[in-house]
DNA sequence: AACTGTGAAGTTTTTCACAGCC
DNA sequence: GGCTGTGAAAAACTTCACAGTT
C-alpha cells in the first residue's frame, strides 16, 4: 500500500501521524497549548524517543526545551497528510454499514466529505438515507471521474466486494477504505485499507484464558 | 496490548494470524482443499516466506511437497486464537454505530456473539435495537460479573469514551475494541483495539496528489 | 532545567536460501 | 518437481544517550 517509488518517510511513520494528530486534537480541546513528546507519547503509549524521530522527518516542529506548540503542530501534520483540503468519498453500500458511515459525524472536521452513496439493489435506488439519494451503481463511473473523487468505501457485503472494487478502479479510484472482510485485489497504483473488527477481536482473544 | 510476560511469540505474528484465517476461509469457501503458503501469500500481499515462518511458531502445519490443508489449518489457527469456542461480548452504545453492529450478522461465524447493549441515555433504555433490549449501563457491571463477559465493544462519542471503559475495567472486562476516535486509559492487564475509520483515511491522503 | 533532534546501538522483523521430505 | 520449515543474513524499526538550544 505504500506505493513505494523512492519512498523516503517509512510507511509505519506515517501511519502513526493520524494517531499524533487526533492526540493532538484532544489536548487542544483540553484547552492545553503546548505540548512535549514525553506528554504526547505517555498518552498514546509509545515512546517519546519514537515521536521525536517520527515527528524529525518533516522538519524541525518543536523548541528545545520547550517541546511543540501544539496549534502549529497541527497544522505541519495536517499538511504532511493533506488534510489541509476537504477530501469528497463515495460510499458503495447503502445498507446498515453504510448507513452508519453516512449518519457519522466524524469524517468533517478531520478532512473527509461523505459526498455519494451507491449501492446496486434496485430496491435502494432512489431511496433517502440520511442526507443522501441512493444512486444506481451503473452512475457510478460517471459521477467519480467527472467529480474526481479519488477516495471509496466499500460497505457491501463480502461476496459483492471484489466486484465493486473493480468498477471502482476502473473509474479512477486511487484509494479504497474496505469494510468487506475479504482481501481485495487491485492494480499497484490504488491503495486499500482494511477495517475488519473481527480480526480485531481475534488477536485479542490469543491472550484471554478460555473461559470454564 | 500484548501484555508481555514471557511473551514467546511475537505479537506481531498474532495479529496476522486472523488474517491467515480470513483468506483461508475464502479458499474454503471456493472449495480449494490444499494451499501452499506462496498461494496464501499473493492473496495476502504477504511474502510467502512470512507465512511459513509465521505458522511455524505453532507447529509444523504443513506437508513438504504438498502444501497446507486449509480444513486442517483452519482448525488449527481457531485453535491458537481460541475461537474454537464462542465468546460473549458486550456492545455499550445503541446509537447508529451501536445498532450497525448490532445488526451485523458476520461475528457469529468467525467466534463472537453479540450478547449484550447497553446505553447510559434514559430515553433509549428499554428500546428494541435489532433482537436486543437496550440496557442501563448501571446494569453492566452487574450483567459482566455474572456472565463472566470478558470482552466488549465502545460505541459512544469520544466524549463518553474513557468513562465507559472505566466502567467496563471495574466490571472486569479484559479486552476492549473501541470505536471511539479517542485514545483509552486502562490498566495494563487490560487490551484495547480501536477501530478509526479516519486514521486510515489520513493514512492513506498521504499518498494521494492533492486535487487542482 | 527542560526538552528537542539525531547519530549510534540495540532489537525486532523480514527475507534469503537451502536441506529435507513428499 | 514442488513445497515446507528454518538457521543465517539482511533490513527495518525502536531505543539510547547526549550535544545543543531555549
Amino acid at each position: 500500500m505504500p506505493l513505494k517509488l523512492e519512498n523516503r518517510i517509512p510507511d509505519i511513520v506515517i501511519g502513526r501521524l493520524p494517531l499524533y494528530l487526533r492526540a493532538l486534537n484532544r489536548l487542544k480541546q483540553e484547552g492545553i497549548e503546548v505540548t512535549s513528546s514525553h506528554e504526547l507519547g505517555q498518552r498514546l503509549g509509545i515512546s517519546s524517543a519514537q515521536i521525536r524521530k517520527d515527528l524529525s522527518h518533516f522538519g524541525g516542529f518543536g523548541k528545545q526545551g520547550t517541546g511543540y506548540q501544539i496549534n502549529f503542530l497541527i497544522t505541519k501534520l495536517q499538511s504532511v497528510l493533506k488534510i489541509n483540503q476537504r477530501w469528497q468519498v463515495a460510499v458503495v453500500g447503502a445498507g446498515n454499514l453504510g448507513s452508519a458511515i453516512s449518519h457519522y459525524r466524524g469524517f468533517q472536521d478531520r478532512g473527509f466529505e461523505i459526498a455519494w452513496l451507491f449501492d446496486a439493489d434496485e430496491s435502494k435506488i432512489g431511496q433517502q438515507v440520511g442526507r443522501f439519494t441512493v444512486q444506481a451503481i451503473s452512475e457510478l463511473k460517471k459521477v467519480i471521474s467527472e467529480n474526481k473523487i479519488q477516495i471509496a468505501m466499500v460497505a457491501v457485503p463480502a461476496e459483492q466486494a471484489q466486484e465493486v472494487a473493480d468498477i471502482l478502479v476502473d473509474a479512477g479510484i486511487r484509494a479504497i477504505l474496505n469494510y468487506a472482510p475479504i482481501n481485495l485485489t487491485v492494480p499497484d497504483h490504488v491503495m486499500v485499507q482494511y477495517i475488519d473488527p473481527v480480526v480485531h477481536m481475534q488477536h485479542m482473544t490469543y491472550y484471554l484464558d478460555e473461559n470454564a
